[in-house]
DNA sequence: CGCCAGGGCCTCA
DNA sequence: TGAGGCCATGGC
C-alpha cells in the first residue's frame, strides 16, 4: 500500500500541480491565522471562511487579545459569512483563551500527541481541525483526515475504517512522519475531492479514473 | 431552486 | 460508540 499512496500523490501532483495552501514556516501572528482558518472552515467553504478572515483582518480583530477581549457578539458578526457563527465565535474565544496558558512555542516543544491531546481539549477542536493546527500552523507530521480523504480512499482502494484514528494510521503507517509531503497530500486530496471525486463524482475527468475500484 | 462546503457538540440509546 | 439533530452563509 506504501508505492499506491505515494504513485497517487504523485498523480496527483503532476495533475493539479502545487496547492500552496499554508507555508512551512511562519511567525506567531501567522500561526495565529492558521489556526483561525482552521476553525472557520470547519464544515464550510474556503472561500467563506476567507471572507470571514478578512472580516477580522480589517477589525483588527486577527490575534488574540482581540479575539480574547471583543464581545462574542461581534465577533459573531464579523465571521457571519463563515456560517455556524455563534457556534464559531464561541469556540474562537475558546481558542484564544487556550493560548493564554499555552504558547506556540510550547506546544512545538512538546511530543505530538500531547499536543494534540490538550488541543482536543479546548471547545470547538476536534480531531481533523487538532490535526490540522499541528500539521499546518506547528510543523508537526500529521497526516490530517477529513471527509474527503474517506471519500476517495474508500472509492480509490476499496477500503473502509472504522474512525477517525484508524484513517490516520492508515496513512502515517505507509507514509512514514514526513510533515512536506502530508501538507501538499491533505492540500492535493481537498482539490480531488472538492472538484472531480465530489457526492456525485466526474470520473472523466479524474487522473485517477484508470486505478479506481469505484464504480458508477 | 436544491445541494453542500477543508466538522464538532450534544443527546440518547 | 454510533447514529442523528443542530448549527448557517454563500457559491454553483
Amino acid at each position: 500500500m506504501k508505492n499506491k499512496l505515494h504513485e497517487t500523490y504523485r498523480i496527483l501532483l503532476n495533475n493539479f500541480g502545487r496547492q500552496h495552501w499554508w507555508p512551512a514556516k511562519s511567525k506567531k501572528e501567522r500561526k495565529f491565522e492558521i489556526c483561525v482558518g482552521a476553525i472557520l472552515t470547519q464544515n464550510t467553504s474556503w472561500k467563506n471562511a476567507e471572507k470571514a478572515i478578512e472580516n477580522l483582518r480589517k477589525a483588527n480583530a486577527l490575534s488574540k487579545e482581540p479575539i480574547k477581549n471583543f464581545p462574542e457578539k461581534k465577533i459573531a458578526s464579523l465571521i457571519k459569512p463563515a456560517g455556524y457563527y455563534n457556534q464559531k465565535a464561541r469556540k474562537l474565544k475558546a481558542f484564544a483563551g487556550f493560548l493564554e496558558k499555552n504558547s506556540f512555542e510550547k506546544l512545538e516543544k512538546m511530543p505530538i500527541s500531547k499536543a494534540r491531546g490538550m488541543l482536543l481539549k479546548v471547545h470547538g477542536i476536534g480531531r481533523e481541525t487538532a490535526d490540522s493546527m499541528l500539521l499546518y500552523a506547528l510543523n508537526k507530521p500529521i497526516f490530517v483526515v477529513d471527509a474527503y480523504t474517506k471519500r476517495i480512499f474508500e472509492r480509490i482502494f476499496n477500503i473502509k475504517f472504522k474512525d477517525y484514528d484508524e484513517w490516520q494510521d492508515f496513512f502515517s503507517s505507509s507514509l512514514g512522519r514526513d510533515t512536506l509531503l502530508f501538507n501538499e497530500y491533505h492540500a492535493l486530496i481537498v482539490a480531488l475531492g472538492k472538484d472531480v471525486c465530489r457526492n456525485k463524482p466526474l470520473c472523466g475527468k479524474c487522473p485517477m479514473q484508470n486505478r479506481c475500484n469505484a464504480k458508477f
